[in-house]
DNA sequence: AGGCTCGGTCGCTTCCAATT
DNA sequence: AATTGGAAGCGACCGAGCCT
């Protein structure tokens, strides 16, 4: 029933990462005149992929340690405060220069500074250069022509919001920047005889010539006279249009994953992954990936995909790719076998069922299972028999605990007199009282936000403070809080961000072996092919706001619980803040009277868990009958511990003042 | 100097949702 | 249902820099 899950943890491949020895900045000074301060690629990589040290689990990191500190990258700081805030273009300076050419064209040249892209890669000066005919450019429209492109690309203004002439300028605009319009339709207004010019993009298009001159001698020749048409027509691959959807989709990026649109290695733009676009930390509003290129300044690339990375530095196109390997499998878009229900009917998160064979724990997702997709033996937690229906209900019908996460037939909860299901229900189910009241209770922890650490235990955290960094304070309000992952309201989403940006700070990336990053699947309870992280909830410690430290929790019923994850902002380390992160947790699961905690440790961080904290080695046959029973999250390279919880508060007042077995201990940390 | 590589540019297409 | 227009995919070509 139970599984075995190893994720290694380690550098994950960045080869296809832009790492070119040389940058040739030719064709970008062209366009963008970058300030010194700038970064270079090599440093921008390096911000990403940056990992530390864990303070009691992770992997020591040491070369990576401050990185994220010395750049500009939006870390674990302040998510608020990075770029999100960054308003309409502000505009620090401006030049223009005109020139004519012999042929009569003129070229007005705009060059204007926008002070807000100073927080992202320095001040960046964007050119714009109109090519109008000399009569257009002496009635001296091209500026204010500018300007409205200037602020239709780059302050997110909407079509909508403008009058119609004010649209059909920014649309000219947008096709002059592209080279899609004649010159001839600039700027005439709404009013006037320009619907070839607004409409007619494509058609225009369709009237230039598609032969190219200058082309080179080494080059084929071939398509020369037929042009790209001609081979496209001959059937040389179809259009995938599904292919980064899947980004989008729950099983794709995690709401609040950090993107970026780069130039050859240089950020152009900021922003968060929001429902089916991107939070634009220039505009402040979800766009598409399409328009975020725009706002970066690259809307001719029109190759959205290929430059817009993820926090550990993969193009979205390579990670819809990864994606789009697990689900060409099952071809579950277009198949209604395929999708999974849940109790309430609603579609669970993909299930990849290419590891159908390997692991029964790919269907922990849902409470039903269709044999079609998924052939596993997985057990029921009454009878230790694996077979289950298919399409009805009936007795041989599994449902899965929404607490424990174990599977019972529906027959054998009857006949062991749990309960007598008639249909799959519509809430959620617990297989017992015990999973019920720690739903409940963790519900109402979570509800009550976050809460002051007793006084006594804050000074003795700030007595550390004070006595090895005595330039700190010691008034700082230490609090904590409980959230649930994949319950977690969006307005406490920045807080799950918070999250991943100081584990992975912490440690080095740790990733699936499809590439995706299992921290952010895991803080945000995602599911992923294999695994189901709904049940994961995250334990905070905060300083005056400032999270500290963090812990992801699980707790798979009144036997066990796990901590597969805690980490602590680095300059925050050895100030005993963890320690005071550490109580609550094992108070809290005390007090919901869980049996045992379990966890994954690295080598160097095992006598701290042992020693101070009172764990011990799980032996393998504990090890085996535990993972036979849950899905344990273990790390390669850590070695499983476990600790016996006592049992001594009554859960409804989960947070008395009665101190756990740990605080005796916390004097001696 | 010429070939090669690879990022950038560009034209055209398909897809799809909104509008008519 | 037809039309429209935006978004985005595809692939050829361009051109700068590197290598031999």
């Amino acid at each position: 029933m139970g599984e075995e899950r190893l994720y290694v943890l380690g550098l994950p491949a960045y080869e296809h990462v832009e790492n070119r020895k040389s940058t040739r900045n030719t064709e970008l000074k062209r366009k963008f005149s970058v300030s010194p301060i700038a970064r270079e690629p090599s440093n921008d990589h390096m911000d990403d992929i940056c990992s530390g040290v864990s303070d009691l689990i992770g992997v020591h990191n040491e070369n990576a340690s401050n990185c994220m500190e010395a750049n500009n990258i939006c870390n674990t700081d302040d998510l608020s405060g990075c770029d999100n805030k960054v308003n309409s273009g502000e505009i620090t300076s401006e030049s223009s220069a005109n020139s004519c050419t012999d042929g009569g064209v003129c070229t007005s040249e705009i060059t204007r500074e926008i002070s807000e892209h100073a927080s992202i890669t320095g001040s960046l000066k964007i050119r714009f250069k109109i090519h109008k005919k000399s009569e257009e450019c002496r009635s001296n429209t091209s500026a204010s022509e500018a300007q409205v492109f200037l602020n239709g690309t780059h302050d997110g203004i909407s079509s909508t919001n403008l009058t119609l002439a004010d649209k059909h300028n920014v649309d000219e605009q947008r096709d002059i920047e592209r080279g899609a319009l004649p010159t001839e339709c600039v700027g005439k207004s709404a009013n006037q005889d320009t619907t070839s010019c607004i409409t007619g993009s494509k058609r225009k298009r369709e009237a230039l010539p598609t032969e190219r001159v200058g082309k080179r001698a080494n080059q084929a020749t071939t398509s020369h006279v037929t042009g790209s048409k001609s081979k496209r027509e001959g059937g040389g691959g179809k259009r995938n249009d599904s292919l980064h959807k899947v980004l989008f989709m729950p099983i794709g990026l995690a709401d609040g994953a950090y993107l970026s649109y780069r130039v050859k290695g240089l950020i152009m733009l900021k922003g968060y992954k929001q429902g089916n676009g991107i939070l634009c930390s220039h505009c402040s509003s979800v766009i598409s990936p399409s328009q975020f290129e725009a706002h970066a300044g690259m809307a001719i690339r029109k190759k959205p995909y290929q430059h817009i990375y993820d926090a550990n530095g993969i193009t979205l196109h390579d990670l819809a790719v990864s994606l789009a390997e697990g689900l060409d499998q099952t071809n579950w878009k277009n198949n209604d076998d395929s999708r999974l229900i849940r109790a309430d009917n609603s579609e669970v998160d993909y299930v990849d069922p290419s590891s159908k064979p390997k692991k029964p724990s790919v269907i922990r997702l849902q409470r039903t299972v269709k044999k079609s997709e998924i052939d596993y033996s997985s057990n029921c937690a009454l009878c230790s028999k694996h077979d289950y229906s298919v399409n009805i209900f009936d007795d041989r019908t599994v449902i899965i605990c929404d607490q424990c996460e174990k599977e019972y037939h529906v027959g054998c909860l009857r006949g062991d007199g749990r309960c007598d299901l008639k249909e799959i229900p519509k809430d959620k189910w617990f297989c017992c009282h015990d999973c019920d009241r720690i739903s409940v209770a963790l519900s109402e922890c979570v509800a009550r936000g976050s809460q002051v650490i007793l006084s006594s235990e804050t000074s003795k955290i700030n007595r550390k403070v004070v006595n090895k960094h005595s330039h700190e304070g010691a008034d700082n309000e230490v609090r904590w809080r409980l959230l649930g992952g994949k319950s977690c309201p969006p307005e406490h989403q920045p807080l799950l961000s918070k999250a991943v940006y100081l584990i992975r700070d912490c440690f080095s990336p740790i990733t699936t072996p499809n590439g995706r990053d299992l921290i952010t699947l895991m803080v945000h309870g995602r599911n992923i092919p294999g695994q189901d992280f709904g049940g994961m909830y995250c334990v905070f410690l905060t300083v005056k706001a400032t999270v500290v430290s963090v812990g992801l929790l699980r707790i798979l019923g009144n036997e066990i619980a796990e901590l597969p994850i805690v980490a602590t902002r680095k300059k925050c380390q050895g100030k005993g803040y963890f320690l005071a992160l550490y109580s609550r947790i094992e108070e809290l699961l005390c007090s919901l009277k869980v049996k045992k905690l379990v966890l994954p440790a690295a080598d160097h961080a095992k006598h701290m868990w042992i020693n101070r904290l009172g764990f011990s080695d799980m032996s393998k046959e504990n090890l085996s009958v535990c993972t036979k029973m849950y899905q344990l999250t273990q790390f390669n390279g850590t070695v499983m511990l476990e600790k016996q919880l006592e049992q001594q508060i009554d859960y409804l007042e989960p947070f008395s003042d009665a101190r756990s077995h740990y605080n005796l201990q916390l004097e001696h940390v």
